[in-house]
DNA sequence: CAAACTATCCATTGATCTATTGAATATCGA
DNA sequence: TCGATATTCAATAGATCAATGGATAGTTTG
């Protein structure tokens, strides 16, 4: 006991989860199951790579304790082991945002010109007053997985047919996936091109959905 | 904007990070780190590896944005970059350790049979009524880069000698680097072989540090 | 300026990781 | 039971990473 090999045993134990992280596609695996749990085939498509590098991702976050899955007939169905995770992830993903300047750049080339966004604080309020309304741009099973109380679903492919069904007088608030998540840029773009006032929520369904709990420990800077 | 190839340049952008998890190596540099500001050479030593290894690390840290380096005449002094690097590493430790058995395992061979620990809001209320004596049994460096208020130093190494300083009728309380550290464990069964009751904090310097700061976000399950 | 010291660079080696392919397994429905 | 679908396993080659030892560069001291 005590030892330098007991040590390293302990930081490589504790390295095993942080090599999870360390693979942009299992990256990509997290973010996608940050939203609802999923198939392999789903994820596969979703993260446009062979299923057999799925599967094997998928064991790999598995292997880490990072996800849990159940078997849905011929399927297997992947969830996010637990909001301790899923936090992992947000703060890991806001880390990098911060401190490298490849994310920050990365993301500008992905979402494109900014478009102007509404923070929490502000859309509570004006949702109160009855002033806005709150559309969720994601796919609609993701907006069935779990959503913003007040939202309505319209995903971001049927937006144009459904243009009818935003009243006109109010200003449109769209959200998606989070930051890094183009529905919500793109949605506005388009909204504005038709002439109505639209504005993005900063943050996506998991930030609000973690924000919006009570707070157990608290740690992030 | 918006292809699967700017998607890639986004995740991988944010794995760079990641990656500087995945090596137990460098989580033990993390590890260090979060005591104290050291030199390459003193981590090197720290942490039983070649300076050049070290340094190599220390420079992935680096492009990380984990670290920050100032040089001090003929050597190179390394930092945590701020806080929420810190909280992302005690993040993940917690984390490995709530779901790899493998980490809980290690961490036990290490630390040797558990001893009895004092919780945070019982060693306040006690502190307050003057029934116990907090010591830092960190290395005396480390103490003076930052301790509990309140806390007197006695390294683990000085101990026996200085027994005589540690009032007789109260509780001692030892603390060190945190969960994962063998010093607070080791100080309580020496003190307690002396007949004195004895206990460690449950946490360590950074935690207590951490906890104590205002939280401005709060995110972790 | 030279000597001593610290940190970094560099090339090499061995180990680990990733993606791909094709085969194997499990479940469901006919 | 057979065929279809979904997932996992196994084997491979290519890429990346970690550690080593020796050479190099920057800083202080004599």
């Amino acid at each position: 006991m005590g030892s330098r090999h007991e040590k390293n045993a302990l930081f490589e134990a504790i390295a095993l989860m942080g090599k999870a992280f360390a693979s942009p596609r299992r990256l990509e695996l997290l973010d996608l199951l940050a939203q609802a749990p999923r198939t392999v085939d789903e994820l596969a498509r979703a993260s446009d790579q062979s299923t057999a590098n799925t599967s094997q991702h998928l064991q790999g976050l598995h292997a880490a304790g990072m996800v849990t899955r159940t078997r849905e007939g011929t399927s297997v169905r992947y969830t996010l082991a637990d909001d301790e995770v899923l936090s992992l992830w947000l703060a890991l993903r806001d880390a990098s945002r911060a401190r490298l300047g490849e994310v920050e750049r990365a993301a500008r080339d992905y979402l494109g010109e900014d478009v102007e966004a509404i923070g929490r604080v502000e859309l509570i309020a004006r949702m109160g007053r009855g002033e806005v309304v709150l559309v969720d741009v994601r796919p609609a099973h993701e907006y069935e997985a779990g959503h913003i109380k007040g939202a309505r679903s319209i995903p971001l492919d049927e937006l144009q047919e459904r243009l009818a069904e935003l009243p006109a007088g109010r200003e449109v608030v769209a959200y998606c996936r989070g930051p890094f998540c183009a529905y919500a840029h793109d949605a506005v773009r388009r909204l504005r091109a038709t002439g109505r006032s639209a504005r993005r929520l900063a943050e996506g369904w998991p930030e609000w959905r973690l924000a919006s709990k009570p707070a157990e420990h608290h740690r992030a800077a």
